[in-house]
DNA sequence: GCTAGACATTCGCTTGTCGCATGAGTGGGC
DNA sequence: GCCCACTCATGCGACAAGCGAATGTCTAGC
């Protein structure tokens, strides 16, 4: 009971004479030389402990220990061809599984349409999307349990060890206007304008948000409402109560009996959006990432 | 595409490092150095044309091509690990099949005693029994198809290449008659004394039976009778249409209501019987030859 | 009895693998 | 902000394993 075989490449040797039942016939399938072969045999019989070919004159034949061995070596062989095909099938992006993750506003457009465009070009990588805060997807691709995301990150805050950003656009900022509002129409609106309106808000701490340049300058909007939903948000803003803050990308799906319009990016600045990737991204990453800025470039006919 | 991966000692260092997730406590777990490891797992890199570990400055971590690995790798372990198993059962006889040949009247009484005490020794092994003429179980022991058989072979006849023949014991002939039958009840008879009864024989061609030397001795017995099955000789028998040969070994499951008389050995010889079995036999063969042997050996208490 | 064919073995060389020591890079502690 | 501890990578020398070529050994068949 030595302890488990070393090699494997001899399982090749055993097959083949298996098959062939002759050890000479077996090396010239396998380019070796008979006596190659025969020490293969040697070796794998020591190893395993028991005779696993009968010798005898005109060839061999497989012991007992030989057919019991024989399916064993098969499955391994196969397995390993399994293994080999689904590694090609991963490099050649025919194959595997791309997790994905985005913020909540990026799946509105950037990502679905980039996500679209690579299950067109590689319809065997499965891919999977979770949708969650800017911070919790960079620990997710620096842990390595996610193998892409786009993520909206704090400019100051420096992404986590192994993890690249790739920029892919600044994205500015819209206000959301009941239809009737006298702002309503305008190409655009400084933020002074609209300091006597109700803001609906989600978070209390303004200064953590983009308002933060505006609250530096002076800002103090009326903030009465708390609502982290769009539909809530945009509910508000229909039904007279209130302005908000819409990212551009989630321009198009926005219920239309609201207006939107662009704030200069003095008042709110532009929010930065990336790509987030691991510093060994897979063949599916590098790809969706490539989609991901022909996407970006499209979508940035919005601006001046 | 170089080729199949060559060595797979190589496998345990990958999965000690994918469970520890370090190279240097794999290598501890192995007995290796770090440096081993190392450059063991930068061969598997280069045999499967990917990285399978990200380097991390506090140890490494799988990539997708690892992970992809990782469950081939841990099939390929568990499947030698059973193979070894197996290979293990078959040696201490815990496990395997014993494929048994045997004439049909060694069934009688010689194999199924070895056969019951090898099951009570050796539970694990399965055992599949093939009864035939000796001559085709001769053949199938040396095409490899059968580990051991229970044969008659005639003197004369070399056993094929690679079969061993082992003598068990020399059988001798008895004559059946009806019990009413004058010689019923003699300790032994000679041939000269049968030669008016009617014979219940399976061959015409008596030269090609045991009874050559009495042919050749000028014994001319009417053989009007021809059969095959035991059930109608010995039916013949006790209707007093004749009298047939029955080999010792087969006198106890002979109906009650024949009587058995013993032939002297000159007149129709002893019936060898043997044990054939391949050049290199399987630990289970070798296991049965021995009960075998020692059922002879008690078998045997019949002769002077 | 001899020959042909198959496996085993010996020899010398190449290649691979190991341990040891060292280098390079990164994150945490002071 | 600097240093240290810890990780993996690599150069080096020694040893073992595996290879091809040639030779030996055995058996079946003529």
């Amino acid at each position: 009971m030595a302890g488990m075989p070393v090699t494997h490449g001899l399982y090749d040797a055993f097959l083949a004479v298996a098959r062939s039942g002759s050890f000479t016939s077996a090396a010239r399938a396998l380019g070796y030389t008979q006596s190659a072969v025969s020490r293969q045999v040697r070796s794998l019989e020591e190893e395993w402990g028991a005779e696993l070919f009968e010798r005898r004159p005109r060839g061999v034949r497989l012991t007992e220990a030989g057919r019991a061995l024989l399916p064993h070596a098969e499955a391994v062989r196969d397995r390993l061809a399994a293994a080999r095909a689904e590694l090609t099938a991963l490099r050649t992006l025919d194959g595997g599984l791309l997790r994905l993750g985005a913020f909540s506003s990026a799946t509105a457009a950037l990502v679905p349409r980039a996500q679209a465009a690579f299950r067109r070009r590689h319809p065997g990588v499965a891919v999977t999307r979770v949708e969650g805060p800017s911070v919790k997807h960079l620990g997710l691709v620096a842990a390595g349990e996610e193998d892409l995301a786009v993520v909206s990150p704090a400019v100051d805050v420096p992404p986590p060890p192994g993890v690249t950003l790739h920029h892919l656009l600044d994205e500015p900022m819209l206000v959301a206007l009941e239809r009737g509002h006298p702002s309503a129409g305008r190409r655009d609106v400084r933020l002074a304008e609209l300091s006597g309106e109700e803001w609906i808000v989600g978070n209390e701490r303004l200064e953590d948000t983009l308002f933060r340049p505006a609250v530096a300058a002076g800002f103090r909007p009326r903030t009465g409402l708390l609502a982290h939903d769009w539909i809530a948000k945009l509910g508000a803003v229909a039904a007279g109560l209130g302005v908000t803050l819409v990212p551009a990308l989630a321009a198009a799906s926005v219920r239309p009996d609201v207006a939107l319009v662009t704030i200069h990016p003095e008042d709110v600045p532009h929010r930065r959006i990336c790509a987030a990737a691991p510093g060994a991204p897979t063949a599916a990453a590098t790809a969706f990432l490539g989609l991901l800025r022909e996407t970006a470039r499209e979508l940035r006919a919005w601006g001046p």
